[in-house]
Order: structure tokens, then sequence, then C-alpha cells
DNA sequence: TCAGGGTGAGTTAACGTTAACGCAAAGAGG
DNA sequence: CCTCTTTGCGTTAACGTTAACTCACCCTGA
């Protein structure tokens, strides 16, 4: 493979020093206009790349982030992706991608290996509420932001940005929609126990109970893992039960398209028998064949702020102020909620369904 | 941010040379088991890690991948993605994401920042039939596979590798299956004619017409741009039509859910009106909200081939020999072909529909 | 006893870039 | 005319690693 010429060969070409090559391809001044050309042509033609390796090595940066995500087929993640990738590139960095499969020693691995790649930053969109590889990185000062995920418990916790929903909002917002419809018996699909937005979807979810004076003892809760699978299993489990609930809340979109799955293999319909809201407003719930309701947050704009954010961190803007950013969740009522049957009128439909990205 | 200790650290603590310290964290010969066991011992202590960069910039190897996209947004990507992501994680490379949004000279800028980086090797997911930036690529010998796409014409195409499924195979057997329906108006929705995927799937389509004795010249042809709205859009003008379709056939997935969407829109039924064919399998298209009949292709496997293909080059292993691989795709019968209205035994059903990966 | 080889190191250069420093020549100012 | 500054370079070191080379010492064997 033919490398590319360094400032080393141009040099010689040109009969200078390699030093005054970097002037004439830097604009850096000390150097006359006459040579700055030759240099310059001699470059272009060439086709002469500087070696990012050798600058980062010697400059102490790579204009490099790590993006540190479970898993890149919950269609959640494409979407924050996107608006990562977007602001990234605008702004002259590029992306490790980094998968760890929902396993924390996966999740140490990446982040060693991104630290000896010198990566400038790290975005996780995989952190645990106790997650030492986190406490590990803060201490070190490393630069790093959480989407959609916070930390608790951690002395550190407020030294963490973080860019996400107000997931108890969105919890809430989805519980007290399914409430007002007349539903008493609601399930929950919940997520994992170490990941907040799962948590924070499920207290949400808990709070509307108790504001509308049902009893929290009562909203039946499944452990699910953010899978599509396990959306399906909770949704089968719940519709065998003596006391099935009449609708169902998963707190993410990616379970509920399971659950719709599992509803209708065990015989009932959507929103006919079953009520059925998600959380996060993936692409294809919209689908006139799925219309799934469920709580809109702004995926690429969430994206986007945390790497603005973490990188006015690198570049040292902002100092140390810790910035820790909550945008606002917000209810799209579909069909599967079963709003239509209920005579229920959605406020502001056009509203609520525009959602800018 | 504190930096990580180097091996000069090391030396400076144990008392020895750096070159001392490589062999010990290295196993190299020529050092004492005492020496290695103290210096291994303080490495562990100061969590040493080696500095990738400075390895990479003597070894002139990064084990880093170039991964380029079209946009992470269409569900087929991270489907590859995460073949592409577990096989390179499995062989000790790390991923760049580079997504051109269809932008060629996004793409040539791209390719110069992966090289100026040192990358190891590129894959492509958005090659074109004539692809400039390709060429150049293999002109200067550097490694780099296509996945799903090829390049025609170019007089280096027979020393590129790639890894496709069959796509002609695929548009045949998609349109063939429609006219063994009884289907004789069948609208395709194709994709850009500068993407080897949509051009080989159009031209399946029309040998399935031809071979079953149907005129090639009334085959319904609109191009899409394999997005989710121009399938709509396609959709909403075959159904306009004075002469409709019956059955449509979307060269893939997601401008067939698109499709869908329209067809629904424009007040027909699937499968009862209009009978509808994708591409690719993607995950959601098995849905029973959905259930897309549609060409499966190996996604996962695909990827993987990619990456262990492209890194057996890297690494020398095969030495010159061109690796053109060419999956089989298969047929998954599902409800939007309408099959189960037109009495079309579905042969092997299980066979079918099981996709190993 | 001494050549030969193995052992356990250290020294040095290299990868390609940036940057601190040095230095001669030209120009400016009194 | 002499000093002082500016201009236009070159030299050198540094980033952290790998690797080629060197070298002293000890052991072996004839």
């Amino acid at each position: 493979m033919r490398r590319y010429a360094t400032i080393k060969d141009i040099a010689k070409l040109v009969g200078v020093s390699h030093t005054t090559v970097h002037r004439a391809l830097n604009d850096k001044p000390r150097i006359s206009q006459s040579t700055k050309d030759r240099i310059i042509s001699i470059a272009r033609e060439l086709n002469y790349q500087p070696n990012v390796l050798a600058q980062s090595l010697v400059l102490g940066r790579t204009k490099t982030l790590g993006l540190v995500i479970t898993t890149i087929v919950n269609p959640l993640y494409p979407e924050l992706a996107k608006g990562i990738e977007d602001a990234a590139r605008f702004l002259g960095y590029n992306i490790i991608l980094c998968c760890t499969n929902f396993d924390i020693s996966l999740e140490k691995q990446y982040i060693d290996m991104l630290r000896s790649r010198g990566v400038d930053g790290i975005i996780f969109t995989s952190a645990h509420i106790h997650d030492p590889n986190i406490t590990r990185l803060v201490k070190d000062q490393f630069p790093l932001i959480l989407v959609n995920r916070r930390v608790y418990g951690d002395p550190l916790m407020d030294r963490i940005d973080y860019v996400v929903a107000e997931n108890a909002k969105g919890g809430f917002l989805a519980v007290e929609h399914l409430i007002k419809m007349g539903h008493k018996m609601i399930g929950v699909i919940s997520g994992p126990p170490d990941s907040s937005a799962a948590v924070e979807r499920l207290e949400g979810a808990r709070k509307a109970f108790i504001e509308y004076g049902l009893n929290p003892a009562e909203l039946l809760v499944l452990e699910g893992d953010f899978l599509k699978p396990s959306g399906y299993e909770a949704a089968r489990k719940f519709l065998s039960l003596r006391d099935a609930p009449s609708a169902i809340f998963s707190v993410n979109d990616y379970m509920a398209l399971g659950a719709l799955e599992g509803i209708l293999d065990s015989g009932f319909r959507i929103p006919e028998d079953i009520a059925l809201v998600g959380f996060n407003d993936i692409e294809f719930t919209s689908l006139k064949a799925i219309e799934l309701t469920t709580i809109g947050q702004k995926k690429y704009e969430m994206g986007s702020i945390a790497v603005h954010t973490l990188i006015d961190k690198i570049e040292g803007r902002d100092g140390d102020k810790v910035r820790q950013i909550t945008l606002e969740p917000e209810l799209i009522v579909r069909r599967s909620c079963g709003y239509q049957l209920r005579g229920y009128t959605v406020p502001h439909p056009e509203a609520l369904l525009e959602q800018e990205i």
C-alpha cells in the first residue's frame, strides 16, 4: 500500500527543512510568500495529507470521541447516533463505535481501549446507576457525558454531565393517560433495575398511580431487559393472569413492539382489548400498521447537545461548569392506547405529532 | 486529566531502561524473570495501558477499520453494523463510523480523514456503481471491502473484494412470487440508479417478467432513494394511476414500509387490494402488525464475513487473492403478499422463516 | 587458558508531527 | 554607523512506542 507523502518528503523535494514545510501548510508566520507557494503547490501535487496519528501524539488530542452504547439493534440508538455523528462531523470529530451488549466488563474493556487510543472524550448511553467505570473516569477527570442515563448515589454524581429526558415525567404522562381513559389495572414492563431510564420511568408510572388515588401496590410490574423478546414474554405473562391488566405501559418502544406481538399472539386486540403505550417514539411506532402511543423525546437533539457539550468541555470552553440537561418528554397519542374508543379528545393532535429534530 | 503512565515512567520507577520495560510487558526474550516480575507488578500498580497512538505510529497499523455507510437510520445498517462490530471486536479491531448521507463528496472527505488517521482498511456499504473514490483506493492498493454493493465498469473491478447477496436472484424471487399468485400489473419501487443493489434487484424483477411471458415494458417502475418517504410517495403515485398495479415490489424494506403507509393512506388494504413485497428482511418486517413478505439476506453474516475477509487481507493472509462472495437470498413469505388469499401454499414455511445468523 | 556463545541489559534511532530555540541577514531608528 | 528588531529560515527535542544494535559478563568446552 502506497503511503501518503510526509512533510519530510516535501521538504526534500522543495529543498527546505520540514519545519518550513510545516509553517507553509499551517499558515504559521516566519515564512516568505514565495517559499510558501512553492511548498503548497508541491504538497497539492503529492496529495499530501497530514498524519493524524503523529499530530495526535504530539498535540495530545485525537479529535476522536468514543460512543458507548448497549446494542445498535435497539432502534433508539441509531436515532441518537445520527444526532451524535452529524454534530461530531460538524465539529471536526470522529466517532469510534462501541457496543457493550449490556456487559459491564466489556464496557470496561472498551473504556481502556478508548483511553489508550487517546480519544478526547466518551459519550455513554450505557451507564449503569452505579457504574464503577464511570466513577473511575470522573475521578481521573476524563471528559465524558451520559446520554439518556444518569448515575445515582455516587459521591461524584453532581460532577457528571448528562443529557436526558425527564423520564419520571414521561412515565407519569404515559400512565396518567391510561388512567384518564379509565384503566385501573395497568401492567408495566419495566427495564433493567440498573438503568436510570427504566427506574425513573417506572417511578413516574407509580407517581401517577398514587396521584390518581389508585393503590400503587396494584400496579403490576414485570421486568424486561429493553429488548423486544422480553416485551413479548412480559405481555404474554400479563395476559395469562387471572386479573390481567387492561393496559400495558412498556418503558421503551422496542419492548412495546414485542409486547404488541405478544398481545396479538395471546389472541387479544389492540386497543380494543388491551391498550398499549411505549416510550421513545422510535421511527416505526408511527406506522399506520402500528400506531403506538408513546412518549416522545428529542433523540436527535439529545445526541447533538451531548456532542456539543462534551466538546465544549474538551476544548476548555465553559471551564468546570457541570452541565446537566433535562429535556421535556411529550405524550404522543396514537391508536394503540385506544383513545378513540373512549371518546378521549387529543389536545392539539398536530402539535403533539409534530416533532422537530 | 491525569494521563496514563508510560513505559518511561515505569522505567524510572524500577530503575531500568524503557526498553527493558518494553521487553517485560511484551514477553520479549533477553530479560530475567526477576526484573520482569518487578516491572510487571509496578505496571499493574500504575494501571499501565500502552499508548496505542505511539504504537500505531511506529508499527504502521492502527487496528482500526473505517465503516462507511449512507445513513444509520436505515435499519438495514444497524443490523449489518452489529455483525461488523462483533467481528471486529473479536479480532481486536475498532470501528470508526462514517455516515455519508448519500453524498459522494462527503464520502471522499471521510476517506481522506480515515486514511490520514491511518485506518488499516475500510468497509464500504455506500459504494456507487461508478465510484472514483473506490477506484482511487484500489489503485493505491488500500485494503477495502464492499458490502451489499458492487462496482461496475471499472477496469479494476475484478480486483475489488465484496460480500453481497445475489440481488438479481432476490429480485427475481420477489416478482416471480407475485406473478405466481396471478399478478400481471406489478409496480417496482426501485432505488438510486448508482446503487448496484437497486439496479440488480430491478434487473431480477425484469427477468422474472420476461421468463413468465409478460411484457417487461409493462413493468411499472418508480425510482425511490432507499428512504421511507420515497416509498410512500411511489406507492401513492402507483395507486393514483388509471391502471394501478395490483402488487408492488420495493427493492428495500425501508421504502416498503413507506409504501405500506402510502397504500393504507390511499384507502387500500394489504394484501386484499394490493400485494406488497420488500427486500432485506429488516427486523420489524416480521411484526404481526406488518408481516411484510420480503427477500431475506444474511445481514449479520455479511458484516461478519466482510470483516474477516478484510482483516485476512490486512494481515497478509490469503495474499493477493480477490474474494468476491455472493450469498443466497431467500424468499420469506408473510401476509403482505396475500398468499393466503390465493390458496398459495408456502413450501416448508418453517424453513423459510427460519434465519440463522 | 581462551575463543565462542548465551544472557541481561542499555543506547540509539525511527515513526511524522509540532514547537522551542538559535542564528544570520536585512531593515529600522537614533 | 551602530544597535535593535524583524524576517526567514534551520536545528533540535519531544510525544510513547518498537526494534536494531551494542556491550559487558558469565558459562562452556577444547
